[in-house]
DNA sequence: ACAATATCCTGCGAGC
DNA sequence: TGCTCGCAGGATATTG
């Protein structure tokens, strides 16, 4: 499951051999993919267009085209976006080829079918898309300390389905979100308006780490559906998880063992001695 | 407005 | 062995 820092990782891949690139063919082999518009104006539309920028947003790839519409893409749980060279063999599942000038082309696979994608006008990034309700980009340097309380303040939700809401915060999965909050000691049930200063102060520190590092190391391939980069590359950051899907394994912090419980609906990691779900007693605790 | 839950979709592991 | 069942999970819709 891509999020940002295997989103950014494919956009930063994807930047560098792109752009100026003219979309020569669109192959739309399953046209469920497609979203916005129909089928046959995404086909029409994307060809021959010319991809000059591309650019992340939450979980969304969007590559500008010269004219001014964007071809957007969100992998979802399990979508593949490859660069490669025009007439490889096509794997299982493979929903979408776009043939590029250069003799290579980009291919959208997905097993599940939950992959989308979408050839949108300015204006509709926000229509259809929904850009502008979307949280701050966390690594933005935007999403300063105060940014970050404004958008849990009077939030009474537990902080991990929040850290999960793209409205809330932008780019933030399941794999991230269970690595902030066991480097920031937070229990993923706590609700919002009980953490402490000092506990918001480490989570904030926390995401922000946990984003970047997954950046570093060309983000996370130990999930369903195995992501890899434009080159069909593994990522490395599951080498370095703390908790995620590390159930029945020791704490790298003290001497328990990490768990598995669910939160919100979704499987969770904890290290229960790390992170206890009680409210710290001591004083600070003012409510938000 | 916010919080919580169901739904989509397919493969896979567990259990019988 | 082969079947059923439940789960995985991001975004969205729906309900409270």
């Amino acid at each position: 499951m891509p999020e940002l820092p295997e989103v950014e990782t494919l956009r930063r891949d994807l930047l560098s051999v792109v752009c100026g690139r003219r979309i020569t063919a669109v192959t739309l082999v399953e046209p469920l993919v497609v979203k916005h518009p129909d089928p046959g104006d995404f086909v029409r539309g994307l060809t021959g267009q010319t991809i000059d920028d591309v650019e992340r947003h939450a979980k969304y790839l969007q590559l500008h085209l010269r004219s001014g519409s964007s071809w957007v893409v969100h992998l979802m749980l399990e979508g593949q976006f490859f660069y490669q060279p025009s007439g490889t063999a096509l794997a299982s599942d493979i929903k979408l080829v776009v043939q590029l000038d250069d003799g290579h082309q980009l291919v959208l696979r997905d097993v599940v079918g939950l992959a989308r994608t979408f050839l949108v006008t300015e204006e509709e990034l926000d229509t259809v898309l929904k850009f502008d309700a979307l949280g701050p980009e966390p690594l933005e340097p935007g999403f300063t300390y105060a940014c970050f309380l404004s958008r849990l303040h009077r939030r009474t939700g537990m902080i991990k389905p929040l850290l999960l809401d793209q409205k809330v915060i932008a780019g933030i999965g399941n794999v991230y979100a269970d690595e902030a909050l066991f480097r920031a000691r937070l229990h993923p049930k706590r609700k919002a308006n009980t953490l402490t200063e000092s506990e918001l102060k480490r989570l904030y520190a926390s995401i922000r780490e946990v984003l970047q590092e997954g950046v570093q190391h060309r983000g996370t391939s130990a999930t369903r559906g195995l992501y890899r980069d434009i080159w069909g590359q593994k990522g490395h950051y599951q080498d370095r998880l703390a908790v995620f899907r590390r159930q029945g394994k020791a704490c790298t912090g003290c001497q328990g063992n990490v768990e598995q419980i669910q939160v919100g609906g979704r499987a969770t990691f904890i290290c229960p001695s790390c992170q206890v779900e009680a409210v710290p007693s001591a004083a600070g605790a003012r409510g938000r």
